[in-house]
DNA sequence: CGGCCTTTCTCACTCCGTGAGAGCGCCTCT
DNA sequence: AGAGGCGCTCTCACGGAGTGAGAAAGGCCG
């Protein structure tokens, strides 16, 4: 929902177009489809440019025209970037299999997170009806580290620099009346999550939910990525978290022996399978 | 690639800084990740411009700057779009899982294509490392009705005149030296298989590749899809087509029942025009 | 056949994107 | 460490590209 206020924004000096094409495609994406007209209203923009835009988009392929129903869909590029998306961020199948084996176990969620440049990003998660994601973390999630226990494990793997950028970056922002906000607290709580190795996240990122994630190591020893449950607060308890961490480990064990084991990163061909 | 000859390329009256924006995000697609100095080489355009249209694009979470490599890659959002799309095109589970049993039963990579607007699409795929697609089928694929089995499926349930329209927009191809390219035989060819209720395809799309289809019906017993199967033309023996038949026809039966059944998200009844 | 909606076209204006060039800052090589 | 190279950003004046009102063309409906 775009308030298309002209005068009171501080445009950033991006180019207007660009944005103007870029919000054509999120909105017929959120709606499912949508005619000229609908978007000409929800984003204010004049019909006649709202057509020449959308006609941009089409001849390249990020929309379809379907002219008997008179809407615009989304076309059939968006998936090729998607998986390009993916394949750059690269989980190997081995590890996707690791954190199937980790929701299995675990009976719940499972995720896997990496670094990217300097952020924090979920790279692939196992659920299923009966224990699912928690709702924003899904692929490509890379916000409230400090909030959460993937993110919590990940920091403690970063130097004091890095942490810093990040936290200017992003800030700390309050998700839940849990949530740490103040620096010096999530210092003395980043070293003793890499004292332990293991990082517990108890309803600081949503209400209810707790989650715990252990850091996937290379061969240098550095944190390179994190394996990460998330579970309703009400299901566990002592024996339950020590059971949850047994299972972590185990599921770093894997990943990270496979990080040693050389085929690291950007092993030229996706290897078939 | 020159930049500096605006008269001589007929440039469409598109919108040149979209184009541009979009070209720059397939790039970084293609190459898994660059710089902005290879975007500039490899499409001609200057330094600042790259960099204006790149931060336009990170600034809407369509490419991320990963600050330590001094590389641009693929953003977010486009997980997004990628997901809204396959949710537009929409092939419920059940149908996914009939798909699953073709490929498990068949022993063959299979096949679902539906109408879209005035196109005829692969909506979902099975396949697997002993039978893979078809190179070209994957998601998303809107070629060459007139050379693969699905097509003439989806072309022989369409009316005269949306064939037509059809044959207007994309033409009849050579794609092998077995391709139909005349209209009269493909018209013949449609009613057999409009007749038969299955169609073959052998090599007219892809040497050494042999494809069938048969159609998967709503209530009103118009086709709104297809199922399809491939396979190496050489495994293709009279037996094998048999039990092959059988094989699609009975996933068909099983699909267009879960269409006659209601729960039709969309009536992807083949508007066209 | 006549209304209504979608889509395309035209055209003059002006605003917006453009791109050379200079300058800053980080990483690397010697 | 110093020097050099490279990546990245900013500025600014020019010019053409995008803009958007308006109207006309094309379809579908009753």
């Amino acid at each position: 929902m775009r308030t298309s206020d002209v005068s009171a924004i501080p445009r950033e000096p991006g180019v207007a177009t660009v944005e103007k094409t870029l919000s054509i495609l999120e909105i017929v994406a959120e709606r499912g489809g949508a005619t000229a007209k609908e978007v000409s209203l929800a984003l204010g923009y004049p019909l006649p440019t709202v057509y020449r835009l959308m006609q941009a988009l089409v001849s390249s392929d990020y929309l379809v025209h379907l002219k008997g129903q008179r809407r615009f869909e989304l076309g059939y590029k968006l998936d090729r970037l998607g998986v390009s998306l993916h394949r750059q961020i690269g989980v190997p199948n081995p590890v996707r299999a690791e954190i199937g084996r980790l929701h299995d176990a675990a009976q719940t969620a499972g995720y896997f997170a990496v670094y990217r440049g300097a952020d924090v990003v979920v790279a692939y998660v196992v659920d299923s009806p009966e224990h699912p994601r928690l709702t924003p973390l899904g692929f490509g999630f890379h916000e409230a580290a400090h909030a959460t226990a993937f993110g919590k494990i990940m920091l403690a793997g970063m130097t004091p620099e890095q942490v810093n950028q990040y936290l200017e970056v992003h800030g700390m922002p309050r998700m839940t009346e849990r949530t740490m906000t103040s620096r010096a607290q999530l210092d003395e709580h980043l070293a003793g999550v890499g004292h332990l190795g293991v990082a517990w996240e108890h309803e600081e990122f949503v209400p209810g939910m707790t989650c715990a994630a252990v850091g996937v190591r290379n061969g240098a020893g550095m944190v390179v990525g994190a394996v990460a449950i998330s579970a309703p607060s009400e299901q566990i308890s002592r024996v339950r978290e020590r059971e949850l961490e047994r299972y972590l480990r185990d599921a770093s064990n894997h990943v990270s022996r496979y990080y040693r084991s050389g085929q690291t990163r950007k092993p030229g061909a996706p290897a078939a399978a």
